[in-house]
DNA sequence: CTGTTAGCGCTTTCAG
DNA sequence: CTGAAAGCGCTAACAG
């Protein structure tokens, strides 16, 4: 077989071939490929002929390996099971559509030793940021992400120390916000329920300022659970069914998500318990799947699109990506509805 | 500024580098970063330390450019807003992640047309295969992949002509089988409901053989109505609603989704309506949230995450992507309820 | 507006 | 087991 043969089983055409094709120096290939530079309109479109009869893609790791800018962003996120995240990354992917990025990305599955691995085998594609999720990172990670020099974007979250961007919102508020709620409604004896989200460090926040809060208010934590599994319906179900069993005097269940309180309401319903006055319940997130319920979940909205949307753009964008860090606070709302 | 300086904000630390600070040749370094070839466990070790003190990354886009293995799949999905293809993407994930590839992808929100551009557009980073959903492409696309040579995989259908490889099921004989079913349970005037996925070529399928067979076994369509927006629990509530309203004689609802269905299921029990008495209810996918609710939802149980795990594996494999095309049918299993 | 030249960082091939 | 040379496909910089 001739050493002309495709390599690999893969086509090698090349910006030469075009260039051959279509009578013009590779150079000028090159200049159409991306759309940089002058080109009169005739060879260009004698150039985009030839490559589309040859089959010729351009070559974007080419041109990447020279250090110029590769338009791929490394995404890390904890779980692609919870519409929190792929409702985040929707933001993150619309945004750098919109600029040619391409996110490149990897799961951890909320292990956090996961992520330090996954971020540098990311980083093998020289992308030109690194959106992760959370601030909590190992000082080993991020003196390899300062010695790299990745443009970072922390996002999520935005109390504690970013390594140099971040957005999100405060969970500590949420927590704190959510106790003087359900106080103010005269809950005192509060449940509160995590899933396997208890490793994320951001629900340990809102349950810390959440607990402070109840207790300074009056209030008290009946239990602290955490259900098998990720977060479900299911398993807000079987939880809110044990904790009534368990719990004589229970006035409301906090859980850590929406999905687990939509599971704890179908349970109510489906036993015929009276919400808010049996049992008070409240989630977290504000999910639009809520709306099809008989009765309105208090909840906390936050911006999750809107946080894949911003963290897209500190990275495309360069007159920011080049600017001081900075942290972006989105906010949340608590929306009362009739769960409490 | 010296002109040694970081280009474009970046690290441009390379093998070179790591070379001088452990005392060997670059080539060395290539060995041991990726694993290939002989080298002592003396050298090997104090090329890595070199390396980490550095803060040297692997960059793989330069031994890509070669041509040789590129470690990136491109994945094109219709959207991130359904379960259904979150899952696949999990499946896809987990399996590359332990070969070491990379997903690098694209979302359509089901526009035809996207998929084109996207395909062209992950094309230019050289991925080692695409995998992208459905069997439907254009004549021209189906020329373009076949002159790249890449290897695809299509997903979540197998009725048609793949460009080569396919992974998926019969959506003809999901429909035919829940035509049979709900004749089986005595149901004849029945309506459909589809969403957004409407523009969905395998929801089309599996409602052509749907009302095909219905009308084959004595009973009839009374409505074939879309639903606004995306699939969702809050359609599907509103959309049982105007049906009950609109029609007298209505005996099931077939909702082209369990997100609908589910919605029509609420729907039901927070007026009362009897079912499956007065009105039977079935969706299709069996997700994992029905699992919450207080009966059991009639519907066809579809292999997900596996289609994602077949997928990776057929680009993964080098073995069995230098083999014959294959078509995966994975199969179906339609789950009796108590909804019909 | 188009072409020429000189690398980018790495991997293959071929020597030792 | 280690090293030197050649070149992958492309782009910046500079000519014309």
């Amino acid at each position: 077989m001739p050493k002309s043969a495709q390599k690999d089983s893969k086509n090698q055409t090349t910006m030469t071939d075009v260039a051959r094709h279509a009578g013009v120096s590779q150079m000028t290939v090159s200049r159409v490929m991306r759309g940089h530079g002058y080109v009169s309109d005739d060879i260009r479109q004698r150039v985009m002929n030839a490559a589309n009869t040859i089959g010729y893609v351009h070559n974007r790791l080419a041109g990447a390996v020279s250090g110029y800018d590769n338009a791929l962003v490394g995404v890390i996120l904890p779980t692609l099971q919870n519409r929190v995240f792929t409702e985040v990354m929707s933001g993150i992917n619309e945004t750098l559509e919109k600029v040619g990025i391409r996110p490149v990305f990897g799961v951890t599955e909320y292990l956090a030793d996961a992520e330090e691995k996954i971020a540098m085998d990311l980083l093998k594609w020289r992308p030109s940021g690194l959106i992760m999720t959370g601030l909590e990172h190992s000082d080993h990670f991020r003196s390899m992400i300062e010695k790299t020099g990745v443009r970072t974007v922390e996002i999520m979250d935005v109390d504690g120390e970013p390594v140099s961007d971040c957005v999100g919102f405060s969970h500590t508020a949420v927590g704190t916000q959510m106790a003087q709620h359900l106080l103010a409604r005269g809950h005192r004896a509060v449940a509160y329920v995590a899933s396997l989200d208890g490793r994320d460090l951001r629900a340990a926040k809102r349950f810390d300022a959440f607990v402070k809060t109840l207790a300074e208010g009056g209030g008290h934590l009946v239990e602290h659970c955490l259900t098998e599994g990720p977060s479900s319906m299911p398993a807000g179900q079987q939880v809110t069914r044990d904790l009534l069993a368990k719990h004589r005097h229970l006035d409301a269940i906090y859980f850590s998500n929406d999905d687990l309180a939509a599971g704890g309401m179908l349970h109510c319903l489906a036993e015929g318990i009276s919400v808010p006055h049996d049992l008070a319940l409240a989630g977290f997130n504000g999910l639009g799947f809520l709306d099809a319920f008989p009765m309105r979940l208090t909840t906390t909205q936050t911006p999750r699109f809107q946080i894949g949307v911003e963290a897209a753009k500190l990275i495309a964008n360069p007159a920011i990506a080049h600017s001081e860090p900075r942290a972006v606070d989105l906010g949340c709302v608590l929306v009362e509805g009739e769960t409490t």
